[in-house]
RNA sequence: GGCGACAUAGCCAAGUGUUAAGGCUAAGGACCGCAAGUCCUUGAUCCCCUAGUUCAAAUCUGGGUGUCGCCUCCA
């Protein structure tokens, strides 16, 4: 299989023709989040990034096996559970679920497989084992360490010198390691914290060796990504190097993708310093297509600054393309077969052609979504034809939905759990047009204004009026009922009542029955 | 102190050797009862400063300035 993916390596600090291991197959491993908490934006970009880098893979073809963790057993959730007086498990747990929650909101595809510390102790000591085993890894007191200096290429990733790391270092020595950089694989446990049986007694694993032992185990030697955010570079990818390669004497990836991070007025987004924004916060006030666009309107290596402001441009750009594809679903309802679209159709072709091109380079997906906007204009300009070619129009509607499916992103589509109003809309977009053409404008425009009220946009245009509504909205069909005897109100008051059955038949054809009362309408 | 990244129009953001993508905003025009939307036109003679390399640089090299990151948990 053949490809022109080039992609940035951290390893090498290049950017390197992609060929995985193994010819067809990609395997990935993606650093997943510590579940204390709700995850907020920062978090949320290497979710996305990875998502869509997977789903690119799986465009071109590749079979992929993507792997994120959870860190379920960690000192952040000890702490928390503790505040909570919680079990710290069912507190990760809790949080695990809550992580979907926001991350299917913003359609991220859910991993292969979805590995936990708390079910991979068996294969975490028997890593470490193996270390202590190879002489990489010494015990004192319950504790286990790694030996740094032992594994002769310790910061390659991070490029790094052992001498720099002395010297620089910030942390407290603890005395009882032999040298000041030996990180812990092993932990002994304190009395009340969660614990597992290990030859060294009770204890949990530290903070590197889970993506260690569990890439192993679903992936084996040398798999092909590996992917998290950059402040992971050091030092957890860099242990987490040491200690793969130290036991299985392979490399432990190919590939290391990082992403760069959200900042608020240029500095970082992190829970240290409470600067952060929680996901679900942003989603009460953006639709999750917005937030994932502007996640991916910036190439993921770059910073990403955050505010409002931000959301609300990438809102606007969305809208656009939304725009742009609904009027195209409407154009293939007036379509035929003409001759005309050749524009359209090379449009379609460069499209695909430069958006493919975009994703090889290093996966830019700001570049690869201008494409999409440049396809948006031609449509836009073709649509405003009188013939339009079905197969032209079907074309271009395939390249949108293909490259958007790349993105994650959706649009215009039929919301799931939304209620079927086409029948609805197109009578009063009728009753509309009717008054607008008997120059009775103010019916036309107060039905306007009511729909708009209940969140329903009309648009009139050369090929009619077109509706559209903006989030997903239950009752939404009781709504429109509303808006209609309304209509019929006003024609009944003018004694229209050519006007008025009409709309008491198409309803009935809808399955909606009007009664008329001395109290007013009533519908069922 | 060590290591590293970045600096492009009002804003956001591509572009890593050869005429400066795209989006948002703004102005003018077209379709149009209005609204919304779409289309067309207008914007950096120039890419933080500076000295170089080169036929040719936003793009490479040296120096400077500024901002940020990692070196402690963090995506």
């Amino acid at each position: 299989m053949k490809n022109n993916l080039q992609v940035y390596n951290t390893l090498t600090k290049r950017r390197e023709q992609f060929v995985p291991k193994e010819e067809g197959h990609v395997r990935m491993y993606v650093c997943g989040p510590t579940t204390y908490n709700f995850i907020h934006l920062g978090n949320a970009r290497p979710i996305v990034v990875f998502d869509t880098i997977r789903r690119y893979l799986e465009y071109l073809g590749y079979k992929v096996i993507y792997v994120q963790n959870f860190t379920d057993v960690d000192d952040k959730i000890i702490n928390k559970a503790k505040e909570e007086e919680q079990e710290p498990l069912a507190l990760a747990d809790k949080y695990i679920t809550e992580y979907f929650t926001d991350a299917d909101r913003l359609l991220v595809k859910r991993a292969d497989i979805h590995p936990k510390v708390s079910e991979h102790m068996e294969e975490i000591i028997n890593y470490i084992r193996g270390l202590e085993e190879k002489g990489y890894a010494y015990e004192v007191e319950g504790d286990v360490y790694f030996s740094v200096r032992k594994f002769a290429d310790y910061g390659k990733l991070s490029g790094r010198s052992i001498d720099d790391l002395v010297s620089g270092s910030r942390v407290e020595v603890d005395q009882r390691k032999n040298d000041p950089l030996d990180f812990a694989l092993w932990k002994k446990a304190k009395p009340g914290e969660p614990a597992w049986n290990s030859p060294w007694g009770q204890g949990r694993p530290g903070w590197h060796i889970e993506c260690s032992a569990m890439s192993c185990k679903y992936l084996g030697e040398e798999f092909d990504i590996h992917g998290g955010g950059y402040d992971l570079v050091f030092p957890h990818h860099e242990n987490e190097i040491a200690q793969t390669e130290a036991l299985l004497g392979t490399p432990m990836a190919r590939y290391w993708l990082h992403n760069g991070f959200i900042t608020i007025n240029q500095e970082k987004m992190s829970k240290s310093l409470g600067n952060f924004f929680l996901l679900r916060d942003i989603l009460e006030k953006f639709d999750p297509m917005v937030v994932r666009f502007y996640l991916l309107a910036t190439h993921y290596r770059s910073p990403l600054d955050f505010d409002d402001e931000k959301l609300r441009v990438a809102q606007k750009g969305l809208e656009r393309l939304s725009n742009s594809y609904l009027q195209l679903s409407n154009g293939l309802k007036l379509s035929g077969h003409y001759d005309n679209g050749k524009k359209v159709r090379r449009a379609a072709e460069k499209a695909r052609i430069e958006f493919g091109a975009a994703m090889n380079d290093d996966f830019n997906t700001a570049l690869a979504i201008a494409t999409l906007f440049d396809l948006a204009r031609e449509v836009n300009t073709y649509l405003r034809e009188q013939q339009l070619d079905k197969s032209a129009l079907e074309e271009a509607q395939r390249v949108f939905d293909d490259l958007l499916a790349v993105l994650g992103i959706t649009l215009g589509k039929e919301l799931t759990g939304t209620e079927n109003i086409d029948d609805l809309m197109n009578l009063i977009v009728i009753l509309r047009q009717n008054a607008r053409v008997a120059k009775d404008f103010t019916t036309a425009d107060s039905i306007r204004d009511q729909l708009q009220e209940i969140g329903v946009v009309l648009e009139d245009g050369p090929k009619g009026t077109l509706w559209k509504h903006e989030e997903e909205a239950s009752g939404l069909r009781g709504k429109i009922v509303e808006v209609i005897i309304n209509i019929r109100q006003i024609s009944r008051k003018n004694k229209d009542f050519k006007t008025s059955d009409l709309i008491r038949d198409e309803l009935k054809n809808a399955g909606i029955v009007l009664e008329d009362t001395p109290q007013g309408t009533s519908w069922k």
